[in-house]
DNA sequence: ATTTGTGCAAATCGTTTGCATCTGA
DNA sequence: TCAGATGCAAACGATTTGCACAAAT
């Protein structure tokens, strides 16, 4: 068959060409269909993103990209499990979903309903609370909750 | 009138009689009415408390008290404008209310989604992130998911 | 040829709203 | 009295699902 095996072990997600996502979609035993790999590009391919399942559809029509909704929503769900992203829990009723999987917290703007990530080196939880009888900590999620000064103007 | 003006400035909401939760309604100037009191007492008078609409309206329900799930929707709101609730906005698409409105934050249990003070002596954040340009920080929000330990049986 | 994915529309879930009726001060 | 509250049902927005059709291996 054509292009068998590309290796590519520990490719960064930034900048990623066709078949990079393509190979990305293999590695995680998604086959790469024409939708996957439309989505994923638009995903992984121009640095860490914060996005919805409503924004992500609109995105893919601008871009004459035919997506359903519901398959948007498959495949963010199918990401999100082969651990390509990362749903972000903060407010509202939508859910976010954040290309960066690493360890890392959100500043939620409340005017825009905006989610964006707070610089790893600029903030860490310290010391945890004891979990309760027979819990173990999954995950500390840390949610900044920030609104635009008044009499500031967005840019 | 009857019960004409009760002063009770600084009462904890604990174990509040129904003419606690009378006094407390119009010390917040709501209107002291069957379904509001009946409300304010199933949330205040039994120590802290976190709660969803769909299960306050089922516990109402049981206690034979008529109350549209409606209504439940609108007093929440109304006393987490008041101040009398707090909600919190942990993972899932249900919206949760606590009756600690101090400052706290929250254990989520995945397995039964259920919402846990932590205490507020057991943790704290520490130094907070600067907030990008033009922007203030409204509250911080730290929520530690936890699961059951495999093998340990629930009580 | 099989298996898996996709699109569509209908279904669900939590929540909100419009409006006629009721109720507390 | 009568502003404000309530109940009901319909409206809503986000998400899920069932199923016939289409595409990937």
């Amino acid at each position: 068959m054509a292009g068998t095996q590309t290796p590519r072990p520990e490719m960064k997600h930034e900048a990623m060409s066709e078949t990079g996502v393509v190979d990305l979609l293999r590695d995680h035993h998604l086959r790469p269909t024409r939708q996957r790999v439309a989505l994923a590009e638009m995903l992984f391919s121009h640095g860490h993103r914060h996005i919805s399942a409503e924004a992500l559809h609109e995105e893919a029509d601008g871009l004459n990209i035919k997506v359903s909704l519901a398959t948007i929503y498959n495949t963010l769900h199918q990401f999100t499990n082969a651990g390509l992203l990362r749903a972000v829990p903060v407010d509202g009723s939508k859910t976010y979903f954040d290309t960066n999987v690493a360890n890392h917290h959100h500043f939620f703007v409340e005017d825009d309903q905006m989610v964006i990530d707070i610089p790893a080196q600029t903030f860490s939880v310290g010391m945890l609370p004891e979990p309760p009888e027979g819990m173990e900590i999954t995950r500390v999620e840390v949610v900044v909750r920030v609104r635009r000064k008044s009499g500031f103007k967005a840019r």
